[in-house]
DNA sequence: TTGACATGCAACCAAATGGTTGCATATTGA
DNA sequence: TCAATATGCAACCATTTGGTTGCATGTCAA
């Protein structure tokens, strides 16, 4: 548990695998090919990002005859966010987001 | 705010730069010289870790005389957590984080 | 003023990373 | 069966990264 660490946050480190978790929350059950759709870069790559995403369990597959079906696994993250924000931190800081969003939305 | 998105996920990537974190979050003010101790690499590494991690707003300075103090700030790391975890997840996630914490210290 | 202490800056190097190309394997449907 | 489709695996390469050494700058105290 406490050696995987590091794989998610190498994991999290790279903007395409990042972009990758992102269509994944929007929408599960994705495969291989329709996760290369809108990368600029060859199917190896996308998968090599997909083979990193899933050692650090924050991509969980299944797979169904010919294709992989992937899913994004939320756990991981919040590990991360109990890590650094302590109970007292956690309402002010959320207070402060919902602060920021309010003033964007505003504009 | 979005530019400095990577550089926030770059500088959580390496086990060193977390492990000054841990220190900054459990005591804050600390100089450059004192994050130094308990790490087994030189000064110079170190404040290049720091000046990562700054650059990514994840920690802010404060010059005093010859010396620097360091503090974490948690505002980035609220960010991530808010990116991937929903409001429906969010409850879901905390229980189960919170269950999993109170079976390790039932062993 | 001057030496000791705390930090800043730059060049350099080995290893890890992100991408490519090429080929292999496995499943589906005609 | 056999061609098309979806994925897997491996070798290779340019760039980034994490660390080093060496030297410069700035501040405190005697």
């Amino acid at each position: 548990m406490v050696a995987d660490e590091d794989k998610v946050f190498k994991a999290l480190a790279d903007v395409s695998r990042r972009q990758l978790l992102d269509r994944l929350r929007t929408r599960g059950g994705l495969t291989l090919g329709e996760l290369c759709q809108g990368h600029d870069m060859t199917r190896q790559a996308v998968a090599k990002h997909l083979a990193f995403l899933e050692a650090a369990n924050l991509v969980v597959s299944v797979k169904q005859g010919r294709v992989k079906l992937h899913y994004l696994n939320p756990v991981p993250i919040n590990d991360i966010y109990m890590r650094w924000i302590g109970k007292f931190e956690r309402k002010q800081v959320q207070a402060l987001f919902n602060l920021k969003q309010a003033l964007k939305e505003e504009e």
